[in-house]
DNA sequence: AACGCAGTTCCGCAATACCGAACAGGCGAA
DNA sequence: TTCGCCTGTTCGGTATTGCGGAACTGCGTT
């Protein structure tokens, strides 16, 4: 494990998370680590364009060549670039916005968005990052997990982003299995007030849940009647096996185990 | 200048570059570095998020943590924070897609994209990177830089992507004169047959071109008739100009000077 | 069955990154 | 204006730390 690797990430992780236009003082003292070292790793980071150094206050914020490999990164995304299309068609039949995720860590991380067909401005989330158990996507993926990894994710940190967020591991694990059950996941308005979502887990030919698909929207569309609610499950479902087949999963995974 | 930080950076680029699902020896020897180095490299990049081991082949490729910092770039880019209100206005008066870039060494980083308001799928560019001398974009925001910065990027590298690419110096001089004078600059298809652009640059309140801000579409929209092409060129330039005013630009800055 | 090549581990050397202390420049208070 | 305090920055000695040669292991091929 490289030393000055590691705290280099750490000084980037710092300033994406707390305010921007941080100072090599504060930063210093946030990781831990002498002035001149933080200094150094700033400087070399400069250098890369991953990081500047806003010119009338000194201090330092992210760079673009972040945003370089960020993009780069969705390329080499399989899931994402074979998801476009069913992500599209799966907007157009639903009436809703769809969004494509990955896990990462804890967090569930938005790696295609498909946009409404109607509707007013949308704001496009590719990017965003959302605790696993407060989103459909996340319970979509984790209940399809090794069973050990769950276990990890249930004893972790489950903050509450709503009232109706759940951070009770017992009823979660039972969600979870409820999901395996049915092939689908459900949130209602536990990442935010006035939305919901339903998603299904996507796998490929290891056989390993590799993220889910599903669509996102007001609760009143998504989850008000029981009929248009069905609707939605099975025709995101059929997408999510669809796609996982494309991506080389056989027909004995586990969304078939149910 | 620290030495590994260096080195796991050339990693991620050439992870980014070359064809994704790269080796240790294979990297190793790209970067002229040892292979267990590498591979201690890789290691800690991986235990931070921002590399994956492909389980199959055992070759490496980007990971999730990466787009979760160009994400956060993103929001720390106060020109697309601001611009956002501004570019759909655009888009919605001149009918096509409106993008705003800075400048990343000698290439344009795109950082909005808003959508042509009608027309068919459009696939996102926000993360997009182009030579500068190939879009408006570019020579909008070269066309008022310091002098020094201008020569050394006419100096540099100007590939040709396609057949109506500029890449004699003393041409692009000229037509950064020429933007210098009518506070706006064209691309005819120099960096994709078919596709034209017109753009303006952005300044802040240290008078310095932050970015620019500009139309995108095809050719038959954008430059065909004369009348249609003078219509965007205002358009554009207007708003550049209240977004700059917005960013703190006074009006003495380099826009007027023309 | 033997080969070659991949990713990985080990260990000694010394190059390298770290940090304490001192420097320089800008801002606010007095 | 002057002082003092706070930045970001530079320097150089120390020993921690990362480096790479050589050896190991497991897979796919010949």
């Amino acid at each position: 494990m490289v030393q000055s690797v590691h705290r280099a990430v750490r000084v980037l992780r710092e300033l994406a998370t707390a305010g921007p236009r941080l100072g090599v003082t504060e930063l210093a003292e946030r990781i831990g680590v002498a002035k001149p070292t933080v200094h150094a790793l700033l400087r070399t980071l400069e250098s890369e364009g991953l990081v500047r150094q806003d010119r009338e206050t000194g201090k330092y914020l992210l760079g673009p060549g972040l945003l370089q490999l960020g993009n780069a990164y969705l390329d080499t995304q399989e899931l994402r670039t074979r998801s476009v299309t069913w992500a599209d068609a799966l907007a157009s039949r639903t009436g809703e916005a769809v969004w494509v995720a990955v896990l990462a860590e804890d967090h569930v991380l938005v790696v295609h968005h498909a946009f409404r067909p109607e509707g007013a401005v949308q704001i496009l989330e590719v990017g965003a990052t959302i605790p696993w158990h407060t989103c459909a996507l996340g319970k979509a993926i984790v209940a399809f997990l090794p069973s050990d990894r769950q276990a990890a994710l249930l004893e972790g940190e489950l903050p509450r982003l709503t009232g109706r967020s759940v951070s009770d591991p017992a009823v979660l694990a039972e969600q979870l299995e409820q999901v395996r059950g049915i092939g689908y996941a459900v949130e209602d308005q536990e990442s935010a007030l006035g939305d919901a979502g339903i998603a299904s887990p996507v796998f490929d030919r290891s056989g390993e849940a590799v993220g889910a698909i599903g669509v996102v929207g007001p609760v009143e569309h998504v989850l008000a009647e029981e009929t248009a609610r069905r609707k939605h499950a099975v025709a995101v479902r059929e997408v999510a096996r669809n796609l996982s087949r494309e991506l080389g999963a056989g027909r004995g995974t586990a969304w078939s185990e149910a």
